[in-house]
DNA sequence: CCGTGACAGTTGAAGGTTCAAGCAACTTCT
DNA sequence: AGAAGTTGCTTGAACCTTCAACTGTCACGG
């Protein structure tokens, strides 16, 4: 029942790529909900939310535009403002206005945010070792590396117009 | 927060294994946003959804019981449930109880549900080409196999019943 | 100075996911 | 048979994400 029949079909996927596609997917799809589970049970967020933190925890001033942390932590504006509400009402973020461009807020991480990262680090650096790097040796995160760069750069470009997608002859291999 | 505590901190993440995990956190993050974008706009769906109905359709009778749909998509039952309930709603999907087992419900691809998959599967395909394997050659994708296969084998495993929890440093309530 | 447009961020509604309960049917043990 | 436990699936509430619309601010041009 595989759809192989359609003259617009841009070529589907051989054997190979089925095999790498198909853990990809899984891998897409489990990964963040065993870091969500495991930080939803330390600290009670989700690791989107942690993300947040750790990224203003980074910064020179534990503080960062509103635009600047969501393109750092590749969220969408909404979202972001979403969840930095959410952190400010349970007091681990505050919002400050820039003085000189009175569009801008600064996200600033306060002390009991860096206090909680602090606690859920350890747990959470274990928790990534534990189910990614501890099943790889040296040559695997280099490839690793390699493959996800690769792949982030792809996913970073704009999300292509509109219908100029399927305009591909090549057909290698079946 | 460069933690180093040897008892209780299992180890940091060194320099190359950093460099490989920014780009994964960053493709488990994206992909699923490029997939469901492309197929939203197409279908109305998500990519969960489609892999629902994709499921469905490469078995040999268009169906299936829940628990193994649930097994082979790798979603909890109570995701399933309402992801079938929303399919069944638009008619792409029916629910057949089973004759030998009342407890199991089988849920079926209709012929409206093969007809949507067959119209967006030339455009899902471009878009899992365009995004993963279109910068990748042969080798790469090999090495992306390897790779995925142990990560979600790992991913699979049971979320560490009580293993090594014990260091709970309970920053929660607030 | 005022209008136009671009930019930064927010809001609310709709939909999806998760968690904890819950119900019903099967199984096992006595 | 009947009680107790298990399995298969569903439900409802809470939360998160997304999308489209919106507010307020800045920059530019007449």
């Amino acid at each position: 029942m595989t759809a192989q029949d359609g003259a617009t079909t841009p070529r589907w996927l051989d054997e190979q790529e089925m095999a790498a596609w198909l853990p990809l997917l899984r891998v897409v799809q489990l990964l963040p909900q065993a870091l969500d589970r495991r930080l939803r049970s330390e600290a009670g967020i989700g690791h989107a939310y942690d993300q947040v933190l750790a990224t203003l925890s980074a910064q020179p001033e534990r503080a960062l535009a509103m635009g600047e942390l969501a393109r750092l932590t590749a969220t969408s504006p909404s979202r972001l403002s979403h969840a930095v509400a959410a952190l400010e009402e349970r007091g681990w973020v505050s919002r400050r206005p820039c003085p000189t461009d009175r569009r801008i807020q600064y996200a600033c991480l306060t002390d009991g945010g860096f206090a909680l990262l602090a606690g859920i680090a350890p747990g959470h650096v274990a928790e990534v070792r534990r189910v990614v790097f501890d099943g790889l040796d040296a040559e695997d995160v280099a490839r690793l590396r390699v493959l996800m760069t690769t792949l982030s750069g792809v996913l970073a470009e704009p999300p292509v117009p509109s219908a100029q997608v399927a305009r591909e002859g090549h057909v290698r291999g079946a």
